[in-house]
DNA sequence: GTTTTTGCACTGACCAGTCAGTTCAAATTC
DNA sequence: GAATTTGAACTGACTGGTCAGTGCAAAAAC
């Protein structure tokens, strides 16, 4: 069985319905959040019966637990790729932090409405998707960690940085620069943010050069 | 003409309802959301009646906008103190933002949910409260755009940084750093978080020790 | 002929905001 | 100082509207 078509991540019908709906869901809820979003919106921006969405989704959360999966996903892979590819090219871990940092910008570029959202819920308890968020962050944060291990044991960063604060007040500063970024000076480019938060990580704002 | 008793602030018996009405909110806003959390729970954890919520605040909204205002002031005036503690002792400015990042920790120490409540809304488009946010938020990263400035002038930081990027990216950094803190590793002490961050602000991380 | 989508009417729960009425402490009157 | 009045503060049942989720027959897509 299997329709099978494109490689990876099925090109049916169902599929393109789906991704219709993750789009329209992405923006609406980024927008004013997951409880004022209502079910008949989302079908209407994705030009799709009300029915349709409850034939490809058992619920309101369910879809959006998919679409928080989804959209992580696409994150973690970019920054993966990024980690992976400097290892490649023979650069150190700083220059690894640094590629990853330019990943996550552009991701943030493609898909704002998606990390305005994931910053939204992140935090909160007492929802029904928060084991899921859990899951990944840890994911997400995961990768960044895992590089700030590795240079730590190769005598590249200090052995006295705590590696999992770290990595979350590194996440935490380009997802806070770029959403800041993206709202409040939108005409700005992407280089500069990277520039600014190059220096930040480099440590050339105060002190060494 | 004035019934008058308490100096500033009003000792009134309404004020003590407003109190009481902002502390419940906040917890529960922060743990549900703004749509999610009903008037009624909201007076139900006042321990008031629903009508006593319409009597001090004209909506669910002026409600949330008037907190946001409040846990705001509390905030800048605390980052202030912290700067200007630092200029009276003769502090670098480094010194200053270090003591910043600590007033910071402190402040989302005490209040995590409202920081958590401020985070999830401070990046959504089209609601109501947008434009007291935008003034809310101006008012908090002003206190650090002026040391970064300063220090600029002073010659202690580098002429090529960003001050409104550079800001916005501190900022963000304490914020999401405490609240992963809060959420994901509650065990550890102040100091803990402290250390780790002024040692990626000092650029202790990578290279230059 | 099977899968997917449509359109639409319907239900039942939930909820923001209202309003007529209650409470009570302080002010006023006698 | 007891009796009465006042009004700010508070109460909670009620209303009108909204919305998640259902059911289903017919159409469209594959």
């Amino acid at each position: 069985m299997e329709s099978s078509s494109a490689a990876s991540g099925g090109s049916t019908r169902r599929e393109a319905t789906r991704q219709k709906l993750y789009e329209a869901a992405v923006t609406l809820i980024a927008e004013q959040g997951f409880s004022a979003t209502t079910v008949d919106e989302i079908a209407e921006r994705a030009g799709v019966a009300k029915g349709t969405v409850y034939y490809n989704f058992a619920s309101k959360s369910v879809l959006f637990e998919e679409l928080l999966r989804h959209g992580v996903g696409l994150l973690t892979a970019s920054l993966r790729e990024a980690a992976e590819r400097t290892a490649r090219e023979g650069g150190s871990k700083v220059d690894a932090l640094d590629a990853m940092i330019r990943a996550g910008l552009v991701f943030i570029d493609r898909y704002p409405a998606f990390t305005q959202l994931y910053v939204a819920e992140l935090w909160r308890t007492n929802r029904a998707w928060q084991s899921t968020l859990m899951v990944v962050r840890q994911q997400a944060v995961a990768v960044v960690e895992d590089v700030l291990r590795d240079g730590v044991a190769g005598g590249e960063f200090s052995e006295e940085i705590d590696v999992p604060l770290t990595a979350a007040a590194l996440v935490g500063m380009v997802l806070v620069a770029a959403l800041d970024w993206k709202s409040f000076q939108p005409e700005r480019s992407l280089d500069d943010v990277h520039a600014a938060l190059s220096r930040l990580l480099q440590g050339r704002v105060s002190g060494c050069r």
